[in-house]
RNA sequence: CGGGGCGUAGCGCAGUCUGGUCAGCGCGCCUGCUUUGGGAGCAGGAUGUCGGAGGUUCAAAUCCUCUCGCCCCGACCA
């Protein structure tokens, strides 16, 4: 029986090709990252193995943070009702999806609370209590914290009522102080999403009309996954003074005179591990870059009798300890030596294949004459199993898994480049977007947001960015024919 | 929030049309023995308020009403 046939007959994983969506729910489960929260709509619960991922994120970006000069900190989860609709775009933009809190210690609230969907408004607050001179800026804050959108329509680790994330809020003393700030931040979320989640992105403006609720500026990366789809990974926006004006953030300049700040915010969520899940992932399950791997390596014991078990997950735990004496990317190695009893090692080896992760050593007696363990990578060219000598093992371990981390990344960009297209031709261009289908198409426009409202209605695919990166490049808009200075990112989106 | 689908054991499902030995199957789980280099075999065993609440009926997983949740497709969003 084919192993497809098997999965089938367990009904563990469903092929990609078969049903993306319905793939991507069975990788959830039988990686045992998260489940629905069943008794609370559109939330979720993130289990151990999802929570796990996350930490590692929270970890590597938490670092790039404090390099940035950022300070974390932490504000109410409950706003008042009034501070929301300081700022006029953003009530408007929030309010269909707030959660309200009305009552409290059995009494009717004065002012309602809104659970916060996001912070700019509650820190506007005591940024104005902050700041008071040029002095005190730049402020650089980031808050780790959950947030809540009442989403009508939910997805796990995409798109949930209640989820994690970061924001960062700074307040600074010129416009241009704040762009730079805001630009940075992008960068930083390119790198982290390229390097550690090896999720290559492409970093543009976002359009008018696709703009955070209150900014002035909003800038994306957006990735995209096997489907073609695009997800929005991170996002960076300069605020202007609209928050400042709104909640009275004045600092006294050089010249004595009182001014606004100029800030910014900036965020990536748990929706990145759904990101993780739909670019690594396969039929048989998860598949993790290293470096956010919970677990590097599993070591699989093989022996019959008892004699032979106690000299197997001896030399298993002697391995084990050596390897997590390593250092990968600045993380000791965590490895795991799988010596359940009840279970055989084929059972072990899909066990840990469809939790993803990266690397695993198989040690049996004949492996025990010969020193040396059988290796087996997740994915590429370590998924050939190979026989690698006890003498030299850590540094043969560390480097396959570097190999790995580099080849997710290059694979993820070949796959988008394969998926990707310059087009010029409207009628072509709609082809891409059949039902169920999607790629990356860059294409003119005039930006115009009547033709922006066209493409979407026509394709249900939607102007991602413009990017930063792009040729000057004169042409004329794909729907109407006006002039174009470039080309700008097009696809469905999750 | 509109259209469609689905909630039956931990997971995947059959049974619903045509009410009545329908509380069932596969995997998993428990016990024992034999096993252990890609999902072990045999024997025995446990597990369900059939999503929830009302109703119709002598009788409801099955019919009716309401409700909660999930999935897919749209409108809105990280």
């Amino acid at each position: 029986m084919s192993q497809a046939d098997k999965m089938q007959e367990r009904g563990t994983i469903t092929p990609r090709a078969e049903n993306y969506s319905q793939w991507y729910l069975d990788v959830i489960r039988e990686a045992d990252l998260a489940e629905p929260a069943e008794v609370v709509k559109g939330c979720m619960v993130i289990k151990p193995n999802g929570y796990s991922i996350w930490q590692q994120i929270q970890r590597d970006l938490d670092d790039r943070f404090k390099e940035t000069g950022h300070k974390n900190a932490y504000f109410p989860m409950l706003i008042p009702m009034s501070f929301i609709e300081k700022e006029a775009e953003h009530v408007e933009g929030f309010s269909p999806e707030l959660a309200v809190v009305t009552h409290a210690g059995g009494k009717k609230l004065e002012e309602p609370y809104v659970i916060r969907p996001t912070s700019e408004t509650i820190i506007g607050y005591f940024f104005s209590k902050w700041i008071q001179s040029w002095r005190d800026l730049p402020l650089l804050i980031n808050q780790w914290a959950n947030v809540m959108r009442w989403e009508l329509k939910t997805r796990m680790f995409l798109r949930t009522g209640e989820f994690l994330w970061q924001e960062g809020h700074t307040a600074h003393a010129s416009h241009d102080e704040a762009m730079v700030e805001a630009q940075k931040m992008l960068g930083v979320y390119a790198d982290f999403a390229e390097q550690v989640m090896a999720m290559p992105v492409v970093k543009g403006d976002k359009s008018e009309t696709e703009k955070f609720a209150g900014a002035e500026r909003s800038m994306t990366i957006e990735a995209m996954m096997q489907n073609g789809m695009a997800l929005q990974s991170g996002t960076s926006h300069d605020l202007g003074q609209n928050f400042g004006r709104a909640f009275d953030v004045r600092f006294q300049n050089r010249d004595g005179e009182l001014e606004y700040v100029w800030q910014t915010s900036w965020g990536v969520s748990t929706r990145l591990v759904g990101g993780l899940i739909m670019t690594h992932s396969d039929d048989s399950g998860l598949v993790l870059p290293p470096r956010l791997a919970p677990v590097h390596v599993v070591i699989v014991p093989i022996y019959r009798k008892a004699a032979q078990r106690a000299e197997v997950l001896g030399a298993a735990e002697k391995i084990a300890a050596e390897l997590r004496a390593q250092t990968l990317y600045g993380r000791r190695l965590d490895v795991e030596v799988d010596d359940r009893e009840e279970y055989k090692p084929g059972y072990k080896f899909y066990y840990w294949e469809r939790r993803g992760v990266p690397l695993r050593l198989e040690l049996g007696p004949r492996d025990m004459e010969s020193r040396q363990v059988m290796a087996r990578g997740r994915t590429g060219t370590f998924a050939e199993k190979q026989a690698w000598s006890w003498d030299g093992l850590s540094e043969k371990v560390l480097s396959m898994l570097e190999a790995m981390q580099g080849e997710l990344l290059e694979s993820a960009r070949a796959r988008r480049e394969e998926m990707s297209v310059q087009v010029d031709d409207y009628d072509q261009f709609k082809s891409y977007y059949g039902e169920g289908r999607s790629r990356f198409s860059y294409a003119h426009w005039c930006g115009d947001a009547a033709c922006e409202a066209k493409i979407k209605e026509d394709t249900k695919a939607t102007i991602r960015c413009i990017p930063w990166e792009r040729e000057e490049e004169s042409g004329s808009c794909m729907v109407c024919g006006k002039p174009s200075k470039g080309r700008v990112l097009i696809a469905k989106a999750y």
